[in-house]
DNA sequence: ATGAAAGCGCTAACAG
DNA sequence: CTGTTAGCGCTTTCAT
């Protein structure tokens, strides 16, 4: 059905490997062979088989990304850079989505293998995970926002300098009392952010009251229920961090229907700078992560170890945050 | 290095065909060495290769998927479904994202196709590119959300009669002069949508005003600019149905920043119901798109076609949307 | 039930 | 410069 080299060989009266040369442009064919090729080819309208080359060559020039989500705008973003990324350097991208499902990511991780790809971009649905990924995983890879370990590559924000941003920033606004409302406890990511609210603190002199920091899902619900916890406590806050900016949107939900007057009454600060931050009717106060270079240094770190695998050395990315000011806080 | 069937063959003294048979559960094998084929492909750490299966099968179970952007969430929760759908099928996705760019399409095409894809999923960046794609996409595919040409799959959301649904809405409402703050000319599917427009307001014998007819990007940034020629306007408007979710966010960043009371005296209707619609803050009545279903269906109408090549009939899926009120409206 | 062998489409030695 | 050949890892047909 489809032509292969050998069809336009053979329509030209001259060897298969002579074809081969003249598409692939190496030496070894008399320029005028090579443009009878390159126009048959043309005329017959040959397509390069990659399965047959891949097979041969080795390699697919094909990158599998694994992440949970991506009607999440922050993977979502996260997966542009990876994908533009990759078509610069032309690979195409295989794209697995979790859910969240620890078994759904092993499974992928099988079949992408499988696939041949040439290297694999991981967010684990489960940060401890990571570790013993490392005899199921034979080819490149890299890990995307996780727990740091030395002998794994990887590329995250500084989650523990941007809470302690925010924080240092919330206290020289003057508020007094901030909580801390954070996702998921299993979360590296969320701890981490913990630690930088809690130096922030210290370095304050402020003592850290562990009543005032919550975990929940990361979710606009999540940040609800943890507003509606804090917020009927005994003791007077006047700051809520919020673990991400889904959270952040659910405390600033909870509290302006429950007729807090934001900023003046109740700050609020999110974390990571999602499109909808900066909408006018919602101007978060929040953290940002440069989320698409996040994407593109995953890809080109993990090309780096794919073309020169040999000599490698692990290489433990770190971008920083920034704080974003807008409404939210005074 | 990594294992082939032909080494497990050796270790086990027996032929790699028996392997392959062993492994693929198929007939001719007894059970014993069966057996004895599966504990020793597990004990050796056997992974098998696609692509050298794929290159005597003929197929990759792969699709390729191109799509405009992905940070936009509405191709982002279309994506979702056409993964989902995937990842059940066991079809893996190649996901391609061109920036509204027609020259990243056309060459995305080109390397799906060599990197064999079964099927490919393509919302174009220009609609009236469909029918020019007939010869050079060589594989099933099916168009998504574009111009409806009887001799390729398509799926789309019924465009017209949202619109139809939405106008008819601000009128019951009591809206007497409704605008329309479209996008891009070249959308099939945003003309589709004046013309839904257009057709409630005749049958309600309410005559078309061009000038409250205009066309801009699909962007934040292209509603609020539409927003302030409407409004400038010397014909009174009281309402105004915009082209999608995002430019509706642009439209009521205008109206509330220059003193409309929203929805009493400006209506705003937008159409997609994108996940920020409905945040506390926005509370925009929209018109849903099954935006999940419309990427399954992609999905599953091109898998027909791809197993049933032979016979397989175009088929033209359209589903409805529906209105969702909230607080932008009265 | 098992093995031998052909071949998927291609690249890369190796001869000539 | 050109052709012949082997082989990538696998499935499948044909003998045995």
């Amino acid at each position: 059905m489809s032509v292969t080299i050998k069809d336009i060989a053979k329509s030209l009266n001259i060897s298969y490997s002579s074809v081969s040369r003249a598409l692939n442009d190496k030496p070894g064919v008399s320029q005028e062979t090579k443009n009878r090729v390159i126009e048959q080819a043309k005329r017959m309208g040959y397509q390069p088989n990659d399965m047959a080359r891949g097979l041969v060559k080795k390699q697919s020039h094909t990158i599998g990304v694994i992440i949970p989500d991506i009607a999440n705008s922050f993977f979502g973003e996260v997966t542009e850079g990876i994908i533009e990324a990759a078509n610069i350097n032309g690979y195409t991208i295989f794209l697995c989505i979790t859910n969240w499902d620890i078994d759904i990511e092993r499974k992928y991780l099988k079949t992408l293998q499988e696939k041949q790809v040439d290297g694999i971009i991981l967010k684990t649905a489960k940060d401890n995970y990571e570790s013993k990924y490392k005899d199921i995983i034979t080819v490149p890879y890299i890990i995307l926002e996780g727990r740091s370990i030395y002998d794994i590559n990887l590329v995250e924000v500084n989650n523990k300098r941007g809470a302690y941003i925010g924080t240092k920033y919330l206290l020289e606004r003057g508020y007094k009392s901030i909580a801390f409302a954070g996702g998921s406890k299993d979360s590296h990511t969320n701890m981490q952010r913990v630690k930088g609210y809690i130096s922030a603190l210290e370095e304050s002199s402020i003592k850290v009251d562990k009543d005032l920091i919550l975990f929940n899902d990361f979710t606009t619900k999540g940040g609800y229920d943890l507003a509606e916890k804090l917020l009927n406590n005994r003791k007077k806050i006047d700051a809520i961090f919020a673990g991400n900016d889904v959270m952040a949107l659910g405390v600033l939900d909870y509290a302006t229907s429950h007729g807090y007057s934001i900023p003046d009454e109740l700050g609020v600060l999110g974390f990571d700078d999602i499109f909808y931050a900066e909408l006018p009717q919602i101007q978060l106060t929040t953290i940002y992560q440069p989320k698409y270079e996040l994407g593109r240094y995953a890809l080109e770190i993990l090309l780096q170890e794919i073309k020169d695998k040999e000599n490698a050395i692990n290489k433990h990315i770190i971008l920083e945050p920034r704080l974003v000011v807008r409404n939210t806080t005074k």
